[in-house]
This record gives C-alpha cells, structure tokens and sequence, in this order.
DNA sequence: CTACTTGCAAAAGGTTTGCATCTGA
DNA sequence: TCAGATGCAAACCTTTTGCAAGTAG
C-alpha cells in the first residue's frame, strides 16, 4: 500500500517530468532524486545536504554541480524556493502549494513555518500601491526559539 | 551651517563612539567613514561598494576585510541590518529607527522601502504564538518594478 | 543520433582569518 | 603602554563553469 503523501508525490512528479518534456528538457533520475527529497524532508536542505541525502536514501552518488544546476532549474520552473538561513548556505523547499513564510531561530537555525492571510493580503496591496508587479515574497522572522532560550 | 540630517547623523555618531568606548573597544577613523557612508547613502551598499564609497568621499584606502569586521561589529551593536537582495552579496543599511521592510526589483534591483503597522503587529503576535523571543525581521516582496515592467 | 545532462576539477565570487604593524585611550 | 584595530594576502566556502563522457528521447 501506499500513502497519500507517496500518492501526491508521484502524481506531481509525473505531471512535472511531462511538463519538462514537452519544454525540451530530460529528464534524469537525479533530478527525480532531488525533488524526492526535497519532498520528504522536513528540514530545509543546502545542495550539500540534498547529496548526501540521495547518497543516503537511494545509494547513489550525485555531483554537487548536479545539485546546484538542478536546484537552479526547479527555481525557474518555480516549483523551488531557496531561503536565507543567515548561515552562509542557501537552503531549498518545494513550493507545490501555498505560499507560507517562516519562523527562524537564530541560535540553531530551525526554522517554523507559518501563512497568514491579512499578511498576504497587506503585501499584495504594498506592491500594487508601489506599481510593481508582484512576483513573490519572503517573510522571515528571526528570534529565539523556545529551546535556545533556556540554554 | 549645517543641515538637520547632518546634526542627526552627528549626534547619532557621538553616542554611538562613547558608548563602544565604554564597552572596551575602540574607535577609528575607518568605523566613522563607513557609518558615514551607509547614514547617507540612499542605496543599499555591498562591502566591497563601501569601500569605494569611502575612497571616493574621504581619500582614504580602507581594506575590504576592515569593511567586513566593521559591518559584522555594527551588525552585533545592532546598527546595521543585513539585507538579501539575491545578486549574491549582503548588503547593508544603517537601522537608526523604526524598523522597515523592502519592496525588490527582481530586474535591476532597485530597493524600495515601506512600512506597514499591521504587518509589524502580526509578526509579534506570531513570534509570541510560537513560543519565539523576537529579535528581528524581515519582509522583502519581490517583484518588476514600473521601469522593468516596460523594458 | 543529437541535444541535454552529468561528473569532475578548476574557477569564480564573497567573506573570513593569520599575522605583523599600527594606533587610540 | 598595550589591547584592540587595520591592511595585506592567503585561506575558506559556497556556487558556477568548461569540458569530456554519458544518456534520454
């Protein structure tokens, strides 16, 4: 048997490898390796990271420029976000659905992640007053967690 | 004479010298030439434009590692802020107020800032909600500004 | 077949660090 | 005087790129 979650992956990974062929890319199983990850894992991974990762889980070898060159890729595609952690490293999530921000702490870089509407709202109305078209936004919140403040 | 901004960024600098002072570290002729450039400069700088700006204005060759330690001791002073503007460098701005947040062009970088109470409100409360200690924030909306958008 | 991809290693940024010298308090 | 600051160059790290070899369509 398999779960939703498993369900939903494979339907997006097919519906994205089908959209890629068509723009004339290839596909590669490192590319499905990466977004499997990316998928299942909790944390916000650095490209450094995601190779270990996929060596971890499916035993294969990746080359960090494969990592960093399909990463770039996703986020063209738009279905890749990266984030800035403030620990030198950009960090990737898949963006399959809504929009939401994040909550990091400082001290151990864990990060929670959150959406608020009026927030959303506020910002698309911040962007349309200014005149831009809007194509996105990060809202980070820096603080220290519940653990890190009793340390 | 001179201007208000001028007085401002005077007393502003006084304070901030002997409070450092107080602290054990010292001063220097290169940590007044970068706040200076960073209280008047309306764009958002890179280390490395530091640099020049403080060549250009005050003749005075300052090494790029001098920019670096300066900005990161600001930055743990909590008078300077960090921003990403995603063209791979940090860039620095001077945080002698209220806080605010930044709307990004994704073409040609232009920086513009904005502030919204309600946002600002939100974001307590959700740092609260979670259990975090706020220390910071930041919301940049990306997005085509008017003169990108006719390009 | 023939683009597109990968992997490796080298290169390219941006940022930090070691060390000798200098300087503010 | 002397701890902290600077300047230079080397070191570091993350990310990108050139190129030869591999592979999907």
């Amino acid at each position: 048997m398999s779960t939703n979650q498993e369900k939903r992956f494979e339907l997006f990974l097919k519906n994205f490898k089908s959209h890629i062929s068509k723009l004339g890319f290839k596909n590669s199983i490192q590319k499905d390796y990466i977004l499997k990850i990316l998928f299942y894992s909790k944390d916000h991974l650095s490209a450094e990271e995601i190779a270990l990762e996929v060596q971890k889980e499916f035993n294969l070898d990746i080359g960090i420029a494969t990592v960093y060159r399909s990463i770039n890729f996703f986020e063209e595609m738009k279905i890749v976000e990266a984030l800035d952690v403030g620990d030198g490293t950009r960090r990737f999530e898949l963006n399959l659905e809504h929009h939401h921000d994040h909550l990091i702490c400082t001290s151990c870089h864990k990060i929670i992640e959150f959406s608020d509407d009026l927030i959303e709202l506020k910002q698309i109305k911040i962007a349309e007053k200014n005149g831009f078209i809007l194509k996105d936004h990060v809202m980070s919140i820096y603080g220290l967690c519940e653990d890190c403040q009793n340390k």
